[in-house]
Order: C-alpha cells, then sequence, then structure tokens
DNA sequence: TGTCAATATAGACATATGTCGAAGTCTCTG
DNA sequence: CAGAGACTTCGACATATGTCTATATTGACA
C-alpha cells in the first residue's frame, strides 16, 4: 500500500494554488478517515502515547463503545494510511504515521508562498 | 457565530496529548467539512483566489455539477465557519477563513514537543 | 487438545450525505 | 412594475456511515 505522505506531500498547499480533481480526490480519503470524532481521539491516543504505538486493549478503555466499534474505526484509519498496525501475540499495536499527518497538515495550514 | 480558529487553536496538536471528547467532537465537523474531494478543491479555489475571494460564478465552472450542488457544499463550509459570505449586488462572494485553515493544520501536523 | 482472552469480521439497522430538478428569493434594469 | 439573472432552498432519492450483537479467528497456555 502506498504511503498516504507521498501522495499529500506532492501537492501544494490548499491556499497555494487550486488543487486539481485527482489531488482532491486523493486527500479527500484521509480528511474523511480524520473527521469522526471518535477516529480524532484514536489518533490522537496513539499519535501521543508512549513510545508512539498503543495497544488495542488500552483503546478499548477510552471509549463508551463497545469493542467491535472501535476496531472498526482502527482499520478505517489503518485503511487510509494513518496507522500501522502490528500484531505481537495475543496483542495489537497501533503507531501514528507521522509523515503522513505532518504533510497533511501542510497541506491544510500552510499560508499562500 | 463563534470563529472555529480559536476553537482549534486551543487544542494542544494531535500527538501532543490526547484530545478530550469535547475537543474532538469541535473539532471533527471541520474535517468533515474538508472531507470531500469537491469541497476540497472549492477551498483551495477560493483560498488560492486572487484577492482571496471567489465568486459562485466562477466556482460553478470548475465543476461538472449543478448549480444547487456547488451552493449546497459552499453552505456546509461556510457553516463549519471556514468560509465567509458576502453578497455584493447580484453577486455572492466567498472567502477563505486563513485562520481556520492555519490552526486546523497545526492541530494534525504540529509534531511532538 | 481444549479453553480462554484479545481482536476482527459479518450482518443488520437507523441516520447522515451527495446529488439532482423544481421552485423560491433577491437585485438590477428597462 | 415586469422580466431576467445569480444564488439559495426544498424535496426526493440512492448510497455511505456509525453503531450494535453475534460469530469467527488467532495465539497462549494448562
Amino acid at each position: 500500500m502506498l504511503d498516504p505522505a507521498d501522495t499529500v506531500a506532492c501537492c501544494s498547499p490548499l491556499s497555494a494554488e487550486p488543487l486539481s480533481a485527482e489531488q482532491a480526490e486523493q486527500v479527500a480519503p484521509l480528511l474523511k478517515a480524520l473527521a469522526d470524532p471518535v477516529r480524532l481521539r484514536l489518533m490522537s491516543l496513539v499519535a501521543s502515547h508512549t513510545g508512539g504505538e498503543a495497544c488495542v486493549c488500552d483503546l478499548n478503555d477510552a471509549f463508551d463503545l463497545s469493542q467491535p466499534t472501535i476496531s472498526h474505526h482502527l482499520k478505517v484509519l489503518h485503511d487510509a494510511g494513518l496507522l500501522d498496525r502490528e500484531k505481537r501475540g495475543v496483542w495489537v499495536y497501533y503507531r501514528a504515521r507521522t509523515s503522513a499527518l505532518l504533510s497533511l497538515g501542510a497541506l491544510i495550514g500552510c499560508p499562500p508562498s
């Protein structure tokens, strides 16, 4: 699977020049994956966790939602390329793809040149 | 209506510390508004347009969609606080709220401190 | 091998979303 | 005042999304 960071980083910031239709189609899914309160918190929990990774077991407890629902949200973030997934024994650890977040932030937030 | 820039700017970056449920509920709608290819391009078209603003008549031509559909997307961006709206005579001009984009980008893209 | 614990997948359901065509609202201008 | 042009609002529709319960899978361990 491609690194979404590359996809996004290739684009000029939103305010610099109009995004092409193709670029927009590639970037939108990343934003869509982030555009949910639960997934935003999941992403933040993982990204800010010690060691840059977090176990699903820890994440479940942070929410008042069923375990399959959390699993579903993690899958959405993983499929978008925002979280890496690693199974170690019985536990599954997710790790934030910092590069994807960085380039996405730059795309949205950089002032016009 | 509140400036979403303030709402977002108050939060630490995603990677610094876990977003609270309340913060996530406030930020998610902004991302949701951006998380559509058409709206991403609209936002980019307006933000990068000469003078920082664009007339709806110009925006319509950039898409293969009906005019009410474009109007709908502009309303979503406006309601989220990402676009300002001003009617001058018969024409309506939209202007990007740069501050909102800046703080949103910082929230997503800032490396952990 | 059998059982338990940690996740994931499947299927169902209510609600949200993107799109359109039709109709409404302003505002200029003759 | 009437008509035309620029948008917006309304109502309908198909599809996507978030959530749940029930079930499957996987790995450790007795």
